[in-house]
DNA sequence: AGAGAATTTTATCCTTGATAAAATTTTATC
DNA sequence: GATAAAATTTTATCAAGGATAAAATTCTCT
């Protein structure tokens, strides 16, 4: 009962504990919520169910676990990479992930799935409550980047303007995570909202640059993607 | 038969039908999604589950049919009321949605977890589309009203502003239904949110305007938790 | 009233989350 | 190195929930 050992025995859970996690995100970020059933998870990592719940817990968990490793490897990942520019560095947040939602598709797609399905389940979860506040904050400092840079009136609480942008980051994140649209379309998005939050309290010179970016973000390809993919469903026995 | 017929046989069905379709709004709204089961439901309406599948559908429909019903029940109780003033015209969709949710809390909150579920469940649905859509379109012709009005410079593609409103507003939306914070706060979020949007392209004397109401909205504490976790930097000055 | 159609119910299947108890593997002690 | 104890994994099984076929019932129409 030695608690300090890296004995083999340990190494192995932990080996088996990763498996697991891997696995599950890749279920995740493929098919959805819904392909996550743990006899298919215990397969696929070489287990059988009940060491699931000896390694991880219940279902809840799972999700929890993946949900949590964002966090973790987003934290490690974010350099702190004071841009020269502060409306660089305001948009960092952006940028950063529109990075790693690229480079590593499943593992954001599923931490994400994860977080949306806890945070609809009723309870309120630490973590997810961590990670939006998290982004909260990034939002956050870099209004006041430009702040200090004296390119923000300063007639709107930051505070405000930073919900708001963090409201609308998190949907957009969603609409990438649900397969609404591609990581392109993201980073338009997310960026295209916080150019406009941030014009809200800008300078006018301040201003002027920002209408130009958001301007240059509209590009090519067009939107109304997301709302139209409108496949008619048929109802049955639906007479009116 | 008779197609046409308004039979006994058909009344019936219809206000089974309607009994189904109110006790699971009512078991949405109460329990949240988990505690929307098909047996509770048939036994909560008075019929076996198989009439379930025969007057609705399997459970996705359920929650489409409640979802759908939001949107003839809103179309139909949104009055076109032009205000006078642009301003109040635009806000009319946060207003309207205040009143709608405090007078039927049951009904709305239902029909958003029923909402969030389907958008979450892979696959696109028409009436998910069409209520954001609906939404969007508010959106865009309060931001019309206030381009004729003058009160917008022009700078920023009105569909952009609309898109990002929307967007938060639905975050908003979800905060409520999911019980995260009343129906007072729900309006102040929304409002704000959309105030600050409208500063991104206000005419000076209007930018003025907006942030005086937003600085009005800010008003009594509430709750401070939600998702951001932001301590404010309260911006007291500009009192004018 | 009675044939036939439409609807509801009875009975049952299958998937999935969850867990107790047995079997196995590892650790610690002599 | 053998063996007892502890920890972990597996076998077997339950219960809940979505879904459906087939029987029973109700309604319509002639």
């Amino acid at each position: 009962m030695n608690a300090l050992a890296d004995s083999v025995r340990t190494r192995n859970m932990q080996k088996r504990r990763g498996r697991l996690l891997a696995e599950a995100r890749r279920l995740l970020a493929r098919g959805g919520y819904e392909a996550l059933n743990l006899r298919d998870l215990a397969q696929a990592a070489g287990v059988t169910v009940p060491t699931i719940y000896n390694l991880i817990g219940r279902k809840e968990d799972v999700l929890l676990a993946v949900a949590a490793g964002v966090l973790s490897e987003v934290e490690a990942r974010t350099a702190p990479a004071r841009a020269a520019d502060p409306l660089d560095q305001a948009a960092a947040v952006v940028e950063t992930s529109t990075r790693l939602f690229a480079e590593e598709p499943e593992f954001y797609r599923a931490a994400f799935l994860a977080v949306e399905w806890l945070d609809q389940g009723g309870q309120h979860h630490a973590e997810v409550a961590r990670i939006y506040a998290w982004v909260g904050d990034l939002m956050e400092s870099g209004l006041a980047a430009c702040r200090d840079a004296g390119l923000i009136v300063g007639d709107i609480p930051p505070a405000q303007m930073a919900a708001l942008i963090t409201r609308s980051f998190r949907m957009s994140c969603r609409g990438w995570a649900f397969g609404h649209y591609d990581v392109d379309e993201f980073r338009r998005l997310a960026l295209g909202d916080f150019y406009i939050t941030l014009c809200a309290d800008a300078v006018e010179t301040f201003r002027r640059r920002l209408t130009r970016r958001i301007a240059t973000l509209a590009a090519p390809a067009a939107q109304a993607s997301t709302s139209t993919g409108l496949r008619a469903q048929v109802h049955r026995g639906e007479s009116q």
